[in-house]
DNA sequence: AGCACGCCGACT
DNA sequence: GTCGGCGTGCTC
């Protein structure tokens, strides 16, 4: 006979501490160890928990409530647990949030529904045996249990057959067993690699070996064959009987890829992303946890899959800026995968073509931020298979100015022309949406403004609407100019992909032109078979977005055009150069990857303009350099911290003086500078008036600790919100 | 995050 | 007289 215990449980609500609890019943099999999954009643809902490491004392005076239940799960790895604190600490977000990150898979938690099948009793239970089911009872006769479509199936008939030989007993239902969980075979088809691949893939494949927590940076340009170096480490890894995990931007998880991966290792991976079915979403979040799941390639979100046996983390095209997320826990995609490999004491591999500033002072590339550098330098010097790098060509447009309400310059044009006469293929690359960015009335000069952001409505011609690409407010496009009355008064103003698609079809009125962007309705299908179209050849000039950026592989494409160069130019960013650089050095990087040369034409107004020139020359280095020193100077980030701090709310004049209240209380010392309150980005979003402070700091400085008891002390009041973010990677 | 409690304005 | 807005505080 022994007394409950009381258990400290993180639950997933966003509090930043535990609560306790007893144990589940009293007769189950001892106390749970850390990180066991739990349900618990909190407040009046149940919710889903972990039971704590950190000893804390039970409150005094309270009666203590009992555990729901122990979810059938093994515990989350102590590896999970440090995750979570780790992010907590650096984030600024309460524990439980991030818990909610690691568990947020609430079907995984449940025991899987048995799913019944159908098998074989009695092959002469003296029924009639009519063709069909003679069909069925041959196909059964394995005494395999079968799903009753897979049945049919195999024995071409309908499923009735199969239902009427249950009903009369010559088949019964029967457990189906669980699937077998494939297993990438590290030896099927090893590559045969470049000696520069040969000797980075055996750098990291050491590391993976011998379990050593070693950082490095694969740097290569598109097509020289990053990917089979790091195919060659997860053979590695898995050759050590651990896991790996590879983690990339959503819109990078092509078929393309698993394809590649598929042929290598002869299984396919386990996929991780946001529009997983719930069942599979279920079986692969258990799989990361019991360990039957080796390799596991997903987007950000994969980063907190409670995998046990880690042995190797690769995060590719780890430039990319979607690896940030900007709402909930303000994480860096980047940063959590090194901490995670940190803490499994395993290789992390960064990779990309037009590595981060960040990643390359760590590499040493440009001066480290601080001592020595940390990570490894891999280069691949070479485009695989001897493909030459496109021609890049800088248009001025100032000086080849194309037509009045036309985008396209003349020697774009020309080229457009020249490469559909040759049969070959073209892209098209505007990172705007819809068709104009907004439209003015030519009689009185109004311009239709969001009422809840302060951005213009941008008209999408296609849908009859304008939306706001902030909030998502539509409406549908006015025949008149609703300030003065004019009728058809109102003219599109600047260009998106639908209005520079129209001017291609105007140009080459026999081409095939096609819109891709990443939002249109019905994304993922439409956008695949628009790949699969254009990869057949029949599309010949492809307009679109960000999303043509990455991933695909188009033989008969030749000719890039970026329509406007300056777009990521603009604004406050001091990474805008650094973004444009690796923007367009990957657009440009889209022509001629296989046996045909590709060209590459970049308009803009700034053709002088460090980044642009840093594209056209195909060359980085004295760029960086530039940008490094740019940023030691201003010790901005990675050579100084910085953290943005937004208030917002419904009100204009109580945001206001929050902002100020807050400027007035910040902590000063340790070299700490706060600058503002100023507008932010967007002073108004979502109804919400915004004001920004940015706090910058010295390396030195633990920033995450100040801005916690800056905050703390202020309390914010009604429907004031006070939004941190210690490392703004977009500035919105 | 939920969810209750509590305190003030316009209705059957 | 009450319904319901949301500001405030708590959850073992």
């Amino acid at each position: 006979m022994h007394r409950d215990t009381a258990l400290p449980v993180l639950v997933t609500a966003p509090l930043d501490r535990a609560f306790h609890y007893l144990e589940a019943s009293a007769s189950s099999a001892g106390v749970p160890p850390a990180g066991t999954v739990v349900e618990v009643p909190f407040g009046r809902q149940l919710l889903p928990g972990v039971v704590w490491p950190e000893p804390a004392e039970p409150p005094t005076g309270t009666k203590l409530k009992r555990m729901a239940r122990r979810f059938d799960v093994p515990p989350l790895p102590p590896t999970t647990l440090d995750l979570v604190r780790d992010v907590a600490e650096r984030t600024l977000a309460p524990l439980g949030s991030v818990l909610k990150l690691v568990l947020n898979v609430p079907a995984a938690l449940e025991p899987e529904a048995a799913k019944l099948g159908v098998k074989l009793v009695s092959p002469t239970s003296g029924q009639k045996v009519t063709p069909a089911r003679a069909k069925v009872l041959a196909a059964a006769a394995d005494g395999c249990v079968w799903t009753p479509a897979d049945l049919a199936r195999a024995a071409a008939v309908g499923t009735g057959v199969v239902r009427a030989l249950l009903d009369v007993g010559s088949l019964a239902p029967a457990v189906l067993p669980e699937p077998p969980v494939e297993r990438p075979d590290p030896d099927r088809k090893p590559p045969i690699l470049t000696p520069d691949q040969a000797a980075a893939a055996d750098a990291v494949a050491a590391a993976a070996t011998a379990g050593r927590a070693q950082g490095f940076l694969l740097e290569g340009v598109t097509g020289s064959g990053k990917t089979e170096v790091y195919f060659e480490a997860i053979a590695a890894c898995l050759r050590a009987g651990r896991q790996a995990l590879v983690v990339l931007p959503e819109i990078a998880l092509t078929a393309q890829w698993l394809e590649r991966f598929e042929q290598r290792f002869g299984s396919t991976p386990l996929l991780w992303h946001s529009n997983l079915a719930a069942g599979a979403r279920r079986r692969h979040w258990r799989y990361a946890l019991d360990g039957r799941a080796s390799v596991v390639v997903g987007a950000r979100s994969a980063l907190f899959l409670p995998l046990a046996e880690l042995g190797l983390v690769i995060v590719d095209e780890e430039h990319d800026a979607s690896f940030k997320q900007d709402e909930g826990v303000p994480y860096h995609g980047r940063d959590v995968a090194a901490l995670r490999a940190a803490r499994a004491g395993c290789p992390l591999v960064l990779a990309s073509a037009t590595p981060s500033l960040e990643t390359l002072a760590r590499a040493g590339v440009v001066p480290p931020a601080s001592g020595a550098a940390t990570l490894e330098h891999l280069r691949l010097p070479d485009r695989w298979r001897g493909a030459a790098p496109p021609a890049i060509e800088l248009v001025d447009l100032r000086r080849a100015r194309p037509t009045r309400g036309h985008f396209l310059s003349p020697p774009l044009a020309d080229a457009l022309g020249a490469t559909f006469a040759r049969g070959e293929q073209s892209l098209l690359f505007l990172n705007r949406r819809g068709y104009a960015p907004l439209l003015v009335c030519r009689a009185c000069g109004y311009r239709e403004r969001c009422p809840n952001c302060s951005a213009w409505l941008v008209w999408h011609r296609l849908r009859g609407r304008l939306l706001c690409h902030h909030c998502g407010f539509s409406r549908p496009e006015p025949a008149h100019c609703p300030a003065c009355g004019t009728v058809e008064s109102l003219a599109p103003a600047g260009p998106g992909v639908e209005r520079v698609a129209e001017e291609v079809q105007a140009l080459l009125p026999t081409a095939r032109v096609a819109i891709m962007t990443a939002d249109r309705p019905g994304s993922t299908a439409a956008l695949r078979e628009l790949v699969t179209t254009t990869t057949e050849g029949g599309i010949d000039v492809l307009v679109g977005t960000q999303v043509l950026a990455k991933g695909h592989h188009f033989p008969k494409l030749t000719l890039v055009g970026v329509v406007d160069a300056d777009l990521g130019l603009t604004g406050g960013d001091p990474r805008a150069g650094e973004r444009t650089f690796q923007l367009l050095h990957q657009v440009a990087g889209r022509a001629g990857r296989d046996v045909l040369p590709g060209r590459a034409l970049i308009q803009t107004h700034a053709p002088e303009h460090p980044a642009l020139r840093a594209v056209a020359a195909g060359s980085a280095a004295d760029f960086l350099s530039h940008e490094a020193q740019e940023r030691q100077r201003a010790g901005l980030p990675p050579y100084g911290r910085l953290a943005a701090v937004i208030v917002s709310g419904p009100e204009q004049a109580a945001v206001s003086e929050l902002a100020r209240e807050l400027a007035r209380t910040a902590p000063l010392g340790d070299g700490l500078r706060v600058l503002g309150p100023a507008p932010a980005p967007l002073p108004l979003l979502r109804g919400r008036h915004r004001e920004r402070l940015l706090v910058m700091a010295p390396l030195a400085t633990d920033v995450a600790a100040c801005l916690r008891g800056w905050i703390a002390g202020v309390r914010p009041r009604g429907r004031l919100r006070i939004q941190i973010d210690p490392d703004p990677e977009s500035f919105l």
